[in-house]
RNA sequence: GGGGAGAUACCAAAGCGGCCAACUGGGGCAGACUGUAAAUCUGUUGUCUUACGACUUCGUAGGUUCGAAUCCUGCUCUCCCCA
């Protein structure tokens, strides 16, 4: 196929992206590329300890497909090897490793969810079990050798937790040594990442340059903050969107995202076109909450189709703007004469922890049946057979109680 | 190898024999206000119990005591200093 001129390709390329390190080395091997008609290698290693993807981890899933629609050549590295080393960005404390069953099953679970996503029909995929696998104590220790334990100290993650007097495990200064190893391998053009992992990436440059490889360009994604507006998105905080998440939820999550984000969000995680963002920049302060609802539905029409992303602002509009109540609602039937604590119903819907937390959520009125609010934490009912009465737990947690 | 310090609930961090289910801050949850935004105010945040109260919890296993998160001993883990 043909490529796009150079210039066209990198304005691409570098939306959403922090840093290109070097940007020189990137325009050098696209003319290249477009010259010899050749396409880049560019890698991009994941690790399959989590295998649940949200959109922070789409950020980068995109970049790459992005290369992919330019016509180059995706390698995704299944960190087999690695995961049971545990990476250590971005952790306060060691990870613990994964077996070899649990890495096969979290990389399949991983690309089935990332074809949402990649062209997996052009996609080469590896697992870097196959050649770190196979290398020797001596082959280790010769890698070793060819970096300083002050420049590995010198990384954000290391010299913080030193710093605050955490441990660090001697294996962990190996991670960024095998990730590096995989470049060299791959001889790849491009590594992609987070910021986070720059680090990494910048090994894997120096490794390759070691071994007289023509070193990778690292390009490095932002951090995708979650919709608590703080913290990187992340399964742990839950304050993530999940890709396979239903598109209710989705457009819901998206809507709760705080308004500095919305443009961030256009930019990484939408595939509004270029051209388009400065006017939804715009569009964001002016107007935040028309903006974030177009957001959303960028988001859920990504994932699940226009359709569905109708479906969903309508959902949206019934549920919480006229406050009815949302058809997904569990039913809850009851048998007819029989008298239940409202206590065991909330239990049994598992819409709240513990009694305790029930009575608590009941004191402070937020549970309501038919829409009055419950203020007896001791209160039991009856229905009638077909009669129905809706309880609402909390902010969001519906269900129909149905009299049988 | 030697010496010192430490391990408390989701996180941080007080408590150092009874008043401790454990101060305080963050986070979470709920209510008010709203745009399922932010800010703000209020309440709440071990389990069971309508409640009184009962039970389990302060790295782990024992011990001392009428009584332990608090004292003693073993163990596990971590940090610092010296070599």
């Amino acid at each position: 196929m043909a490529f796009l001129p150079v210039e066209e390709q990198l304005e691409i390329i570098k939306r959403g992206t922090v840093e290109i390190v070097p940007v020189e080395d990137l325009v050098e091997k696209l003319k290249r590329s477009v010259k010899e008609n050749k396409p880049l290698k560019i890698k991009l290693g994941v690790d399959p300890t989590r295998p649940d993807l949200h959109l922070g981890h789409s950020v980068v899933l995109r970049k790459m497909r992005q290369f992919q629609d330019l016509g180059h050549h995706a390698i995704l590295i299944i960190g087999g090897f690695t995961a049971m080393i545990g990476d250590p960005t971005g952790q306060n404390t060691t990870r613990p490793p994964l077996t070899e069953e649990e890495v096969a099953e979290n990389a399949k679970s991983y690309i089935e969810q990332a074809q949402k996503i990649l062209d997996t029909t052009k996609l080469e995929i590896v697992n870097n079990n196959d050649w770190l696998g196979s290398m020797s104590f001596i082959d280790v220790i010769r890698l070793t050798s060819k970096t300083t334990v002050a420049r590995m100290i010198e990384r954000d993650d290391f010299s913080k937790r030193f710093n605050n007097n955490e441990p660090i495990s001697l294996h962990e200064f190996l991670y960024p040594l095998a990730q590096g190893q995989d470049s060299v391998h791959l001889e790849n053009d491009v590594e992609l990442g987070g910021t986070d992992q720059k680090f990494n990436l910048l090994v894997g440059r120096q490794l390759q340059k070691d071994s007289d490889i023509e070193p990778q360009v690292c390009l490095m994604m932002p951090l995708l903050v979650g919709t608590d507006g703080s913290a990187k998105m992340s399964k742990s905080y839950d304050n993530y969107i999940g890709i396979d998440e239903n598109p209710n939820d989705m457009y819901g999550k998206s809507l709760s995202i705080p308004d500095e984000l919305i443009y961030k969000y256009f930019e990484l995680v939408t595939d509004v076109p270029l051209e388009e963002l400065p006017g939804i920049q715009e569009k964001a302060e002016s107007d935040p909450r028309n903006a974030k609802h177009d957001l959303a539905y960028a988001i859920t029409k990504l994932y699940h189709g226009e359709e569905a992303a109708k479906g969903a602002r309508e959902h949206f509009e019934q549920t919480v703007i006229n406050k009815q109540v949302p058809d997904y609602a569990p039913e809850y039937p009851i048998t007819a004469g029989e008298v239940v604590r409202i206590l065991d119903i909330i239990s049994d819907l598992n819409f709240s922890s513990s009694n305790g937390e029930t009575k608590r959520l009941i004191k402070q009125g937020g549970v309501s049946i038919d829409d009055e609010k419950v203020s007896d934490i001791g209160l039991e009912l009856t229905l009638e057979s077909g009669e129905e009465k809706v309880l609402k737990v909390g902010k969001r947690k519906y269900a129909v109680l149905k009299g049988a």
